[in-house]
DNA sequence: TCAAAACGGTATCAAAAGATACACAAGCAA
DNA sequence: TTGCTTGTGTATCTTTTGATACCGTTTTGA
């Protein structure tokens, strides 16, 4: 693969070419496969991430449970590595990859030169910044105010949208994990759901109707 | 008031000389009462606040119910506004003055060059960010987690911790919304903490014990 | 091929939280 | 004072969610 023509298409809004010049420099192309660790909750973060293919999962872990923080998708990066990288922190957070992906990786010492050098690298994090924290907030919305089985019909919605299918796989316990509730539960929704004709669900695989 | 003396005491973090220079320059100084509104949903953000006293409480507004993001307090600025300003978008928050403030306020035009060159403002940014972040998700864990007899509880213990007493003004009707519930349900749960001899109930004060 | 693991359906029970309604007290303003 | 607003106590009822238990089916891997 040649890293420098997909580079480029896919990171169109770092603008500047001396930016560009460095990504290319100093950033590492990485590929990872599905349930690799990319970062674990404790450790200390040296690299940042920019995803350019696949989903890592990003969540943190509290004694049995777990919250869902953000997925990492195509173009993004993962803010909480950038905070801690920038901080010099340990991660609280744990990283795995949900979708085989491809990574930039750069040594998290660049980004404090970046900040004052490169506008549309500020631009960049600020908006991921600002997006993490929207879907924190639409998440926190969704606790607050809608019972689960809205939460478990709109999340499906949301996927089948993005995925661009009426199709999606899924087992119920991990509808579970990403919504914060138990198996069960989402098992008695879901049939619910599906005699009021909403769903059809077969194993692993839930299709909207 | 001598703005050069407080200003730079307040805000001793902003180390480059130039940098103070211009926030001498740029900034104004605002003094706001209890329930002023400082931002409304859907304004344009063409200011940018930073906090020297006092406190705004920022939240968003769906329907008849309300979600509490955070407060601005002493030193920090209101990450939603940063936001909304650099991107030059509308606010999605109100922001309400619920301890009489003094505010420093910067044309939004600014944000953008001093990104590139005060390393300084790059950190508090940062910081900032960092932290509201943090904060929703201990609000999102405590949801999730814990019953709302524990986050009373420890609403009431960290608001008194803050405040350095052992009593707390505040009415039921006002805790319901800090914690996104109704009055019943809360004036139920103080009483039973009563019984428990865990805190003493007056009118619109609750002692902890 | 056979056993274990993953997946899903469902019943029962309990707990948490919300909705509603009503009563009374304290503070405030005309 | 009188009436209005705000604050609080509490009872009743319902809904939602969670916990537990048990069962059968499908998939997977040794």
């Amino acid at each position: 693969m040649n890293i420098d023509a997909d580079l480029f298409k896919k990171l169109s809004f770092f603008t500047e070419p001396e930016f560009k010049e460095e990504l290319l420099k100093h950033g590492q192309l990485a590929s990872f496969n599905k349930g690799d660790v990319i970062v674990r909750d404790g450790q200390y973060v040296k690299f940042l991430p920019i995803v350019l293919k696949g989903a890592i999962r990003v969540y943190q872990q509290k004694e049995d449970r777990e919250i869902l923080l953000y997925y990492v998708r195509a173009e993004e990066t993962c803010t909480m590595s950038l905070a801690a990288a920038y901080f010099n922190n340990q991660s609280s957070s744990h990283g795995i990859v949900t979708e085989p992906a491809e990574v930039l990786i750069f040594p998290a010492s660049l980004i404090d030169q970046w900040q004052l050098k490169y506008p549309s690298w500020n631009r960049y994090v600020m908006n991921m910044f600002r997006r993490r924290y929207d879907e924190l907030i639409n998440s926190f919305e969704g606790i607050v105010f809608d019972p689960i089985s809205v939460r478990v019909l709109e999340y499906l919605q949301n996927k089948a949208a993005k995925e661009n299918s009426s199709t999606i796989e899924i087992s119920h316990q991990q509808l579970a994990s990403e919504l914060g509730t138990t198996r069960v539960v989402i098992s008695r929704i879901l049939k619910d759901h599906e005699k009021q004709q909403k769903i059809k669900l077969y194993r692993s695989r839930i299709e909207l109707l």
